[in-house]
DNA sequence: AAAACGGGGCC
DNA sequence: GGCCCAGTTTT
């Protein structure tokens, strides 16, 4: 019924076409009047590594591209190439029916398979790489210190901001025991700017552990390498991956953006992480697992983009279900995030006659945990609009409130902090470093506490490191 | 299961 | 201003 009035269209639009240029949802749409959902569910065509599509037809054929014309309608064209997979995927069409359309206008036609070819994408993958500092040559394996250091960088944090800190750091320890041999301060100040201190932490401890009680060998398995401080499911997988072939999945952000749309995963995140993860491992091949698990991130990261992905130049694209239905971007679902409450707080800039600023060192667990900042007071969202900032100061001084206030946002609230600056004849006794200016480009600073500093001094001599 | 944990780029 | 990013650890 559903299905005589889509095929009807369906030659209706093929027999128009060619004077339309239909952007990819509307065409789908128009062919059945189907809204998304009354298309198959995914899992029905798209099986974790097989079920290829059901022939949703029995009955007589309608003819399709019996009145061809010589080319596709100019939708069609945009689409790149539709094939038989896809065009089965709707289940309003039978076999015979879409290989015929197939055929007429010269389209693959792909029998049998409808899940993604894994080949397909590792060719994508040989021609399109990425070329990034850590990554080794075509057909080499990258050394397992560069990818363990270049991976726990790219934890939450982009390509290009890690560009710079992982030459930085290769450079200056070429090697994981000269990591474990530098000093947790040293460490701090090299990824200050870089965010998620934990990670430098864990860094270094880990460097510890495999430079003293593994020979300075990492485990070559993602469950050996599970039990390192700051190595989580996902780095575990890439690692083991890519600088040890292991068939692991490596599920980033990308490959969740990747999958979801792929095999159409409705379920927001993180909800979905399980079923995302299970559908990846799937695909997982036996050989070149790095290849794989990189050539994952490369799509994403290149085609398969959070916005105006490009659909045409996907390897995957006759197997996408999301794409199919038109939905790819708005897809993976994601969980509303809750709003960020406001904290206030007031630092105290310090310096003594000869210019040093007065530092101290944050916790060594919490927020920017290790890290140096100037004396502050405690900050809250309970701060009355106006309270004394004084009752808050490190010691008696003559503090010059500087106009206008620091703000700053975190993942989870935002701050705005009031600066106040005494200048000194004579040093105060109390806790801390005096810094003088010029060392303050090479200090543990987080970017917050620079801005503090940069709006207390009213220099920025010193450059965020 | 949910919250904590940074920062910068891009629209 | 909102969204996103080669996630992990703690509660």
């Amino acid at each position: 019924m559903l299905e005589k009035k889509c095929r009807a269209r369906l030659r209706l639009e093929c027999q128009r076409g060619a004077g339309r240029a239909l952007a990819q949802p509307d065409w789908y749409r128009k062919i059945g009047d189907l809204g998304p959902d009354n298309i198959a569910p995914a899992q029905d065509q798209c099986g974790i590594g097989e079920a290829p599509a059901r022939d949703c037809s029995s009955g007589q054929h309608t003819g399709i591209g019996s009145d061809r014309s010589t080319a596709p309608p100019a939708g069609i064209n945009r689409l790149g190439r539709v094939g038989y997979a896809t065009l089965c995927a709707l289940r309003s069409l039978s076999h015979g029916d879409s290989e015929r359309f197939a055929k007429s206008w010269n389209m693959p036609v792909l029998r049998g398979r409808q899940g993604p070819r894994v080949e397909a994408l590792l060719a994508w993958y040989d021609v399109h790489r990425r070329v990034l500092p850590w990554r080794a040559q075509a057909g080499m394996r990258a050394d397992p210190y560069h990818v363990w250091l270049s991976e726990i960088m790219l934890q939450q944090t982009t390509v290009q901001a890690v560009d710079r800190y992982y030459r930085t750091f290769l450079s200056r320890w070429p090697t994981v025991e000269q990591l474990a041999a530098a000093s947790l301060d040293d460490v701090l100040a090299a990824w200050a700017g870089l965010g998620y201190y934990a990670r430098a932490r864990n860094l270094h401890r880990t460097a510890k552990i495999v430079a003293g009680q593994m020979a300075g060998r990492f485990p070559e398995t993602a469950a050996g390498l599970r039990a390192l401080p700051g190595i989580g499911p996902y780095t575990a997988g890439a690692i083991a991956a890519i600088a040890f072939d292991e068939p692991q999945a490596a599920v980033d952000a990308n490959a969740e953006r990747v999958i979801a749309r792929l095999f159409y995963v409705k379920t927001p995140l993180p909800a979905a992480k399980a079923e995302l993860r299970a559908r990846t491992q799937a695909l997982v091949p036996q050989r070149r697992a790095g290849d794989f698990a990189q050539a994952v991130m490369d799509l994403g990261a290149l085609i398969c983009t959070p916005k105006a992905p490009q659909c045409p130049r996907c390897p995957w694209q006759e197997a996408c279900i999301g794409r199919v239905r038109g939905l790819v971007e708005t897809l993976p679902r994601k969980a509303p995030k809750p709003d960020r409450p406001l904290k206030r707080g007031v630092a105290f800039v310090v310096v003594d006659a000869k210019g040093a600023v007065l530092l101290q060192r944050r916790a060594e667990k919490g927020l920017l945990g290790g890290m140096m900042q100037p004396p502050l007071g405690p900050w809250g969202a309970d701060f009355p609009a106006e309270y004394d900032a004084m009752t808050q100061a490190p010691f008696a001084a003559t503090w010059i409130k500087r106009p206008g206030l620091v703000r700053h946002q975190f993942t989870h609230f935002e701050l705005e902090i009031e600066v106040y600056v005494a200048k000194l004849t004579r040093r105060p006794r109390i806790q801390g470093r005096w810094v003088q200016a010029h060392a303050l480009a090479e200090a543990a600073l987080p970017t917050v506490m620079r801005k503090i500093l940069v709006h207390g001094l009213g220099t920025t001599t010193f450059a965020p490191a």
